[in-house]
DNA sequence: GATGAATGAGGCTTCATTCAT
DNA sequence: CATGAATGAAGCCTCATTCAT
């Protein structure tokens, strides 16, 4: 058994838990015991629940992170660029629910704002590809000359509400569906 | 003073702290408090505190609803109504930043899932009216050919962020920008 | 029952359990049970545990203060008042071995040292006595000329480890042996 | 490495952290990273941690019995042999503050009675040359004429309060005014 | 109706001790 | 012998809810 074993265990336990029923809803005892750990084991591993959660949403960040950037295509032109990580993050979260879930319930939260701070300063590193993209589109006027911290929204706002509702079963997000989203956000930032 | 004035102050009290510190920072013995009433006086008006949230919610989606359509341009073209609705639901909660932040935390909790599913099958006010515009939009081929359940969000989604970004300062919306706002919404969805 | 009858049931709960087994010796949830009262109504009364311990020091404080001023004879010579208030302070504790457990107890930690720089910097009420015996002896060259910070251990150390062996049951304090001690008592800081 | 290094590292490490924290401070986890050892390893050298508590409060209790003895003035007078024990008590735990802490602690803790039951049934080092003292004292007249029980108190009870407020930095106790104190302690029991 | 003291289950965290490696 | 991860009982405290006044 490796030394992250009982480590991972436990951030799987909680991110299942707190996907599932929030922060409160994930009690530290309900989370060793779904991770088949002693409660006392945690702390060896988290200084406490807040760093446990901190430290969980790092990871999927990173994940998230990762997975955009695999791909990403540098080299065409900026709306081939917006179009692969909107349909990619879409993808991301259709495939691990359990993270989109943990990160709505993060980003609502007194952890989530100072996080969110951070990204509108430029610091997290999705948002340098997405700020680059804004940037260039309003120079090479592309997009729309609206402030950074609209267009974000304007753009990533309707994925929040459409992963809740594809993981609510109330829609289907199918890869056709997919293409039609993705093209329908570029229409809200482009000129 | 009339019989439901404590009823009130208890709602009142209710909304505010839980806008501003989430449900687990609102505790019945300070919603009392702030209401200036007894913890148990609570109980006499409101089951549980369940109950209270959800009625509390209640209200607020009502009033909310007969705001927007108070002036609603009944008779005017599909794009001219929606940006109505936009364009005042975000004044709304401009000027009512409590209510923003209320149903933000409601919707982000067990409570709200279900509330959303009712909203989908077409139970809310608020709703049928925006379900017309997109009836009557893809009728007339004026919206994308999507579903219903994805063109809410597509239109809808940014407003969300856009608030509670308003709200924490990281933005402001000021008239011009609400303008253009509305109008990248119906871009989102106009075909 | 008066509203502070339940104060007094924990407060005498948590008196009998610290002077029997320490502060460790003490949980919450013993004191609570031993006073008759369920756990979280002690909080009603004090904040935490920590509050608790420092109210109980103080009332007894006040309590062993008041008795040693009831009868003090102000008008007697130094020696006859130095002997009242060391024969007076053993027959207290005589009295209420509880009340002196406990207040070893509170010297003998954390909370008992600022307690006993005040102390010596003058600001409780049974030292101001004591000062001015200490003071006055000084002066008229009564007592040795040495600090009052080391008169205050000579006369009033034996009495601790006389106490404490009292109560284990090593010695029996009567009067005719109290009446050699206090005047020993006043040997060693005497001219 | 001796067999024993690993013993003497874990004791001086517990030494430390209770003499500066009390027994509650000092987590045997604690301990044991003090003394640079695993916490199991401190279980192969006491069997827990009473033991190790215990065995401390003995080596010390031995140390310091040790330091009276040697220079002892067997053959002086009575008054001298007493100065001396006073004296050297006060000065070894002026050098060694963290014993004197330490031994406060054992001393205030359901350890320290047993201990102190001990001493009065004449079974430990020190006492013994003290309680030859007091009984030739008494026999000479040079001593009052008082229990055993009770000279001790008389005599050693003021450095108790004084090493405390030493070490808290309250007064500060130099050879002359240890001088003055041994002898104001001899005058506490002289005849 | 109103009050607020009382309740006690439940949450977070610590730490003495064990035991597989 | 030594290690240190793992255990879980136990401690402090909060808070939704009840109920005697």
């Amino acid at each position: 058994m490796k030394i992250s074993d009982k480590r991972n265990d436990v951030m799987q336990a909680a991110l299942e838990l707190i996907a599932d029923q929030g922060f409160h809803g994930a009690p530290m005892a309900e989370i060793a015991e779904k991770a088949g750990v002693a409660t006392g084991t945690i702390y060896r591993y988290f200084e406490n629940k807040e760093v446990l959660i901190r430290e969980l949403h790092r990871e999927l960040e990173e994940k998230i992170s990762a997975t955009l950037r695999e791909g990403y295509p540098v080299e065409r032109p900026l709306r081939e660029r917006f179009l692969y990580l909107i349909r990619e993050l879409l993808r991301y979260f259709i495939t691990n629910p359990l993270h989109f879930r943990y990160m709505e319930q993060y980003f609502n939260s007194p952890y989530g704002i100072s996080m969110h701070r951070d990204r509108l300063l430029g610091k997290s590193g999705n948002h340098d590809i997405l700020m680059d993209i804004f940037e260039l589109g309003i120079q090479q006027q592309v997009l729309k000359e609206l402030p950074k911290a609209v267009l974000f929204p304007l753009a990533f706002g309707p994925l929040i509400i459409l992963m809740r509702d594809h993981i609510l079963g109330f829609v289907i997000l199918d890869d056709p569906l997919i293409k039609q989203i993705t093209e329908a956000c570029w229409d809200t930032i482009k000129r």
